[in-house]
DNA sequence: CGAATTTGACCGGCGC
DNA sequence: GCGCCGGTCAAATTCG
């Protein structure tokens, strides 16, 4: 089962902070089914993730796979959207309203407006728009964060490329799921043209395995391989490329902080092991969830 | 010493 | 058919 939501967030509070970043996610065989929050205790003021936005293909999945959870709490989807509406880009919302569902450019879709102070993150494809795709291409989810949030999903990537991008100045990164051989799973880093201080991700394909357990992900060396894949991450895309034959790392100061950081949010999630929401609103939603059969 | 990263080479899609 | 470009491969290098 392909992750079906994902990083529903942020939650703005005041001066443009985000209390926190909740992922939702299906796990197991269609047999066993298990909804799973994860909610990170996130208050980096300049950490942001993607609003809910998921792919209709990924709504009928899970229409028919999970059956009760629809019966019961039919609405529960119509009620987090509405819930994330205000936060949603403009050009979502009259998109989406406008109801048109006409061929629109993958480009167009991925166009960034101002979100809470910062770049939105938008998927494409998403709200039933159809995209063009090559023959090879899978779907591909594009969210912007800033270099806190490079590592903060709970996957292993293995980096396998890097190149310099026409146009950009800043190099992209070609990073393979180094949980499980075969995976299809990928991902593209790169800097933001318009915005430097932000990265540009962009997810391919999807797992084809479980997501690591939080516990078992901060053992040994997939704790090992998050920090690193932070730093190398930041070294590798801070600098353009004009003068990426001599790519320069942080400052040593910087690079601890950033790997402090990561540990903390980590930390947080690691004590997250009970169902912890602090957002009421968010809190009814998934205790009904809860209620209608899942256990959390 | 094993694992991860770097980087030049290679390949396939696409436009002209 | 040719060249450009993005994505991947794989040997060399670096890291822990």
């Amino acid at each position: 089962m392909p992750p079906f939501l994902s990083s529903l967030s942020p939650l703005p509070l005041e001066n443009n902070q985000f209390l926190m970043t909740t992922d939702y996610y299906f796990t197991g065989g269609t047999g066993d089914a298990d909804l799973e929050a994860v909610v990170r205790g996130y208050n980096h003021p300049q950490t942001c993730f993607s609003p809910l936005i998921f792919e209709q293909e990924d709504h009928d999945i899970v229409l028919s796979t999970f059956p009760d959870l629809f019966e019961t709490s039919s609405t529960f989807f119509d009620e987090l959207e509405e819930l994330y509406k205000p936060f949603y880009p403009q050009s979502l919302i009259s998109s989406s309203d406008s109801g048109t569902g006409g061929e629109t450019e993958p480009e167009k879709v991925q166009d960034k407006e101002s979100f809470c102070g910062l770049t939105t993150p938008v998927v494409a494809g998403a709200l039933g728009v159809k995209q063009k795709r090559r023959k090879t291409q899978h779907k591909r989810v594009v969210k912007e964060v800033r270099a806190e949030g490079l590592s903060s999903d709970m996957w292993a990537w293995r980096k396998y490329g890097q190149k310099p991008i026409k146009g950009s100045p800043y190099p992209r990164s070609y990073y393979r799921c180094s949980s499980l051989k075969g995976c299809l799973a990928r991902k593209q880093v790169e800097r933001s043209q318009t915005d430097p201080e932000m990265f540009v991700i962009t997810y391919t394909a999807d797992h084809c395995h479980s997501q690591p357990t939080r516990r078992s992900s901060l053992a040994g060396t997939t704790r090992q391989k998050f920090s690193l894949s932070k730093t190398t991450a930041a070294k590798s895309l801070c600098s353009p490329i004009s003068s990426s034959s001599s790519l320069s790392p942080p400052p040593k100061d910087e690079e601890q902080q950033m790997d402090q950081r990561s540990e903390l949010v980590l930390s947080d999630m690691v004590l997250g092991d009970d169902f912890f929401v602090g957002f009421d609103e968010l809190d009814r939603l998934t205790s009904d969830l809860c209620y209608s059969g899942f256990s959390c």
